[in-house]
DNA sequence: GTGGTCTAGACCACG
DNA sequence: GTGGTCTAGACCACG
């Protein structure tokens, strides 16, 4: 499993693994029935506390998007067909758009200003994440 | 001066502050020479801590966008032209933009379905401001 | 034998297995003499590690509620009369009920709240195993 | 505010905080908008871990029962109304009715044994508790 | 070996 | 001073 922790983040290490398992589980690359890396490897892998790493996967357990197995360790809820992980997915990335929208109304952009500007950004970003698929 | 803070948000409030004051400049609804309310007005107005408001204006003030004259109050720093002010709106909102679009990296989604989603997401939040802008 | 197991109870696999064994010996519905499956059996039946059956059965034996004869397999002891074992149901009974009332009480529900749930709680249970109970 | 631990529960201690802040809030001994302890405060008073009130309240917080204000401390959230409030106490109890009802299910009890050892444990607890609460 | 809980203590942002 | 996060490390029940 391939989680990628910014540290300088404002986002606390904890929420980005659960927000990187939710993506993966919702992308499929995490399977119903497939088993996470127990707490102990993901925290040698990633260099972080142990702590750290079972805070976050309490909270995926909470939220019913993966089980725990007593002394088995734990794995991706069953419960969730293609099409709640497609709807999962779509959610995920419509709250990070909706959300930096709802900023930009916050501080008083015009819908003009907006709609430019998301035009401009994406062309960018598109043209930026060209190349570096390609690698 | 109209701030609206959300207390729920991972956003600092202090930095709520700013982002709204920079935005007021920026659109014109805070001209240079204007005086902004005090710290202990504000703080009262939005019933939050007197050194809430204190750390929003100290950094303003460093970052030259508003001036603070002992004894007299807080202005809008005269420094800023037009052109000035409109790349300072455009950075802002561009910051907001790129974030989200990093963020969505981050958790692995691939350019198409970002651009529909962002596309998607845009025509949906512009049908919804127009009908508000009206008002 | 029909053992059910929930996997997601705070009470520890192997104490659901105990308590429900007692309960089957205590009910009649194993008897003294009778053979219980297999450790290996059970295991396999309830998809659980072997270890935690044995821990079950060990626990029963030191108990006086089973005896293991090596070679041979496990049987319910033979010295339970009927008396002991109606006293055996009786004080699992009075054990679980008794919890609920300790903890009604650490709450700080009051007597009055504590007899009208019960009461209220009990006959809703009642008119619901009724039905059940014919099937 | 008066919390017991039991620290030999199997109950760990950060959801025996949670549960009694609970049933203080439904029971109106904590009210709307009123203060907690802090986590420090707490911790100190009941010589456990500051993190382990920390884990309490942040559970609480999102469960929307308190909220948290950033340097403030921590309230009881103003949405519960007397209505609320009393459903919320009395969905406590009955959890913990028909959890033992449920118990007493799973291990095969008669609905005539249950009724009878309800009838008998509830007496003699009211006898206990009559003593206890004159005190 | 696996997750769960707790302690002790640190540093931080925020207010 | 207040909560939030993280580390380090321990012990435990469970399997």
């Amino acid at each position: 499993m391939e989680i990628r922790i910014e540290s300088d983040s404002r986002i606390p290490i904890y929420a980005q693994i659960e927000d990187q398992v939710r993506a993966m589980i919702a992308a499929g690359q995490l399977r119903p029935g497939n088993q996470l890396p127990t707490i102990r490897q993901l925290a040698a892998e990633l260099r972080i506390n142990y702590n750290t790493v079972a805070h976050a996967y309490m909270e995926l357990d909470r939220a019913g998007v993966i089980t725990t197995q007593r002394g088995r360790g734990t794995f991706v809820a069953e419960l969730l067909d293609k099409a709640e992980m497609a709807q999962l997915r779509d959610r995920q990335l419509c709250g990070i758009l909706r959300a930096s929208l709802k900023e930009a109304n916050r501080l008083g952009y015009s819908t003009d200003e907006v709609a430019a500007a998301f035009h401009r950004e994406l062309s960018r970003w598109l043209r930026e994440n060209e190349t570096s698929e390609e690698e």
